[in-house]
DNA sequence: ATCAGTCATCGGCCATCGGCGATAAACGAT
DNA sequence: ATCGTTTATCGCCGATGGCCGATGACTGAT
């Protein structure tokens, strides 16, 4: 483990994934979809001051990083949080700071100063 | 906790956080500089099939997401990881899972199918 | 067949990103 | 003062992202 912690298509996975995560309105359409625990389709729209095409862009992005699936249900369509690949991110992220924590310090996880 | 649970400016900082990482080569420079424990300067470039100004603002990128810190060095610049950022960072992300995890899940951590 | 509702996609617009080479700025050494 | 070294910054470019309105595809109901 002191040759590489990421290898390139790790490293290029984690980045996608992340930066399918890394927007405000994404965020939210997550917190969303985390609510109401089921699969909903344009209250996403309705929580978002945005256009209704565009936040069908988020949650397309959201989905192409494998984030959220889709499920087609008569007119409308479902979302819906996948949390197998939401803990898989989590695992790749644990792994990403522990390798980037000091050294063998591996206690440090919630002794933060602020 | 039925309310909120990322306010605006929360979101928007760990958006912004997550968009610094969000790049292999800047995953990459922090792994340099964890390697090396102590900062390190022109090294970076040198594991790095990119240009030295590329490299740079990449750099710049983490600096400004406050991930890591710049010292001057005499002629140099060196730079280390903000081991108190990178911690304060995963905190808001183990805050984030937790709100994404179905309800009061919190002990899905690394019990992962696939 | 027609209409209304829901969502995806398209095209356009502008801002930002990511890459580069070139240049400037800061410093140590000669 | 003049190099050489190291890093930051500046243009420049193509590509991508984010936003929108408009349109299209699909479904269910009338």
């Amino acid at each position: 483990m002191t040759d590489a912690f990421l290898s390139p298509a790790e490293s290029e996975l984690l980045a996608a994934q992340l930066r399918a995560l890394a927007h405000p309105a994404r965020l939210k359409v997550l917190e969303t979809l985390a609510r109401h625990q089921t699969c909903v389709c344009g209250e996403i729209v309705a929580g978002l001051p945005l256009a209704q095409s565009t936040v069908s862009q988020h949650i397309k992005v959201l989905a192409e990083a494998g984030l959220i699936r889709v499920t087609v249900d008569g007119p409308r369509s479902c979302y819906c949080i996948d949390h197998a690949a939401l803990g898989a991110l989590r695992g790749r992220l644990d792994g990403l700071f522990a390798a980037l924590a000091p050294a063998g310090d591996a206690a440090r996880t919630a002794a933060l100063p602020d």
